[in-house]
Order: C-alpha cells, then structure tokens, then sequence
DNA sequence: CACTTGACCTGTCCGC
DNA sequence: TGCGGACAGGTCAAGT
C-alpha cells in the first residue's frame, strides 16, 4: 500500500504525536513482524526517548537517544496507528472508530508510550520493524540503492541518468523500480503516466527528453497534490490518527476503469504491465509514440 | 546480462 | 449460500 505520500503523511503525523515520549514496553504478536534480537531491544530501544522522525523513499525511521533507530517497512498493507489514553471513547461515542478497536485480527506490534500506543498493523505480514544502529541509516550505507527523492531539488537530472542504464525496460516498470527513482508505486505511477500522456508501456529508449522533462514535472505535481490530500486510501491505508487519506478522489485514471477520461472522454481501460494491474486512457496515450 | 515472473500472506470480490 | 480463483498499493529471489 503506502507509497511515498502515505509513508510521508505518517511521518508528519508521527513526528506531531510521538516525539518526545519514550518506548516503555514491545509486544510482539508476529515475529516476521519484529525480527530484531532481544538484547538490542532491552539496551537500545526500551525505557528510549524518541527524538526524530524521518521518511527516505518508502520506508520510515524513528531515531532514539540510543542512536538506535526503528527502520520500518509498510509494503502493503502496513499501518502505523497512535491511540492516546485520552482519545480512546466509550461504545457508541460519536467519534468511535478504528482506534477504539485496537488492538485488532490484524495488529502485530503494539508499542506501549507513556499514556499511550502505537499500534503496528498489518493484515498481509509483509511489513517489517527493524532495531537498526541510527549511523547506518544514512543514505551512503543502506540507501545506496535508492534513486533519487522525487521532491528533491536534485532529482530530475539523476532520475534521467537512473533510466537510462535500463533502455529496454517499459516506462511502468522503471517507475515501480525504486533504484531509478525512490517512492512510487503503483498508483502514482499511472497517474504521472496519464498527466504526461505516455503509455505504460512505451521503452524508455522511445521516450524523447521532452518527455522525460515532463514527466518529472507529473511526478512532483500528482505527490505533492497527494500529500495535501493525506496520501491514497484504496483499502487498508491510514495515517497515524487511523483517518483515511482522499486522494484517490483526485486521480484521473487509478481504479477508475469503464469510467470517461477527463480530457478526451474515452473510456478508461486496465490492462496488465510490469507484472501490475494498469490503468489509462487509450486515446491520450498512445501505444506508438509520436512526438 | 537484462528483464519478467512467482513467492511471500491475508482478505475480499466475482462468477459458477 | 458455497467454493474456487483472481486480485490487491511492495519487494526480492528465481526463472527465462
């Protein structure tokens, strides 16, 4: 699920809740979850202050006092729910939801704060937790293979040289690849596709710099709309207040098959590349390219 | 080598 | 209603 606006979205709203407090105690309900030894939990992660918050491509970091950090992965359906003692309401409360439900069929963590919890949920245990020392989380050591942060001023001419070392690669299939360039998935990567007008399938070596320019330019502009929205809720995501983000209200063609393209009113079709169900519109994208 | 497919898991939806 | 199969936002290892 989460894609760089989810994963960001959390971290904002982490950064707001958890700060600060310190990680008195860890159940763990699925080991895959978790896999961390128990003496680096006892010495580096309990009775820990959290100061910082961070997001680098898809994953997430949560650095101690120890310089130990929490590396976390969401893959796709991983959530990072905080509870306070004081927002949890009685049955039938008007603003009863998720949080009161907690823990769940679906919770594998649960981080006990002071006067709160923090709730690691994830239905399909892809996800992951890692207890790792803070100094190797820096982009030289474990990012190494991650292309550039589309928001970053420095993407765009690092991201043309990425996709460029994969010339027979389909367009689609560079974008989901996170060594080309870091954070998106697969909504963000029909939707950068539609608002540049390229078909998925298109070989990078077709594409000309014009289009490239351009669909740098979508990149930023379909994130940057989705981090205002509070990232995409297809099924599972929600951010660290467990609310749902709306950008998928938004979107132009993801999830919107059958449906009439914006622009030219074709009919919107799925179809499967890279392995991924994806969405377009037949019309403004064009199988052969002609530029 | 470069690129594509299957596996990891659970849950849901669709067609018979 | 029941049941099998396809599919779901990510990432690797294994396969072609």
């Amino acid at each position: 699920m989460p894609e760089l606006p989810e994963v960001e979205t959390i971290k904002l709203g982490l950064t707001k809740l958890i700060t600060g407090k310190k990680i008195l105690k860890i159940d763990v309900l699925n080991l895959k979850s978790f896999p961390n030894n128990k003496a680096d939990v006892d010495n580096f992660i309990l009775g820990k202050e959290i100061i910082n918050i961070r997001r680098r491509a898809k994953l997430l970091m949560i650095d101690l006092s120890s310089n130990y950090s929490l590396l976390i992965h969401l893959k796709m359906t991983g959530q990072l729910v905080y509870v306070s003692d004081d927002t949890r309401f009685g049955a039938g409360h008007p603003n009863d939801s998720l949080i009161n439900d907690l823990p769940d069929r679906s919770t594998r963590v649960i981080f006990e704060l002071s006067r709160a919890k923090l709730f690691f949920n994830d239905q399909r245990k892809f996800g992951w937790i890692k207890v790792i020392p803070t100094e190797l989380l820096s982009d030289q050591e474990y990012f190494s293979k991650h292309g550039p942060e589309p928001l970053a001023d420095i993407s765009p001419a690092v991201f043309k040289s990425n996709l460029k070392k994969h010339p027979r690669s389909n367009i689609k299939a560079s974008l989901l690849d996170q060594s080309v360039i870091a954070g998106i998935g697969n909504i963000y990567a029909d939707e950068s596709l539609f608002l540049s007008k390229i078909h998925p399938k298109t070989l990078v070596k077709d594409l000309s710099n014009q289009k490239i320019n351009s669909l740098i330019n979508s990149i930023r502009q379909v994130l940057e709309l989705s981090i205002s929205k509070g990232g995409s809720t297809d099924r599972n995501y929600v951010n660290a207040e467990g609310k749902k983000g709306s950008y998928l209200e938004f979107a132009n063609v993801f999830r919107r098959e059958n449906q009439s393209c914006p622009v030219c009113h074709s009919t919107i079709i799925k179809i499967r590349v890279a392995g991924r169900g994806t969405h377009l519109c037949p019309n403004c994208q064009k199988a052969t390219m002609v530029e």
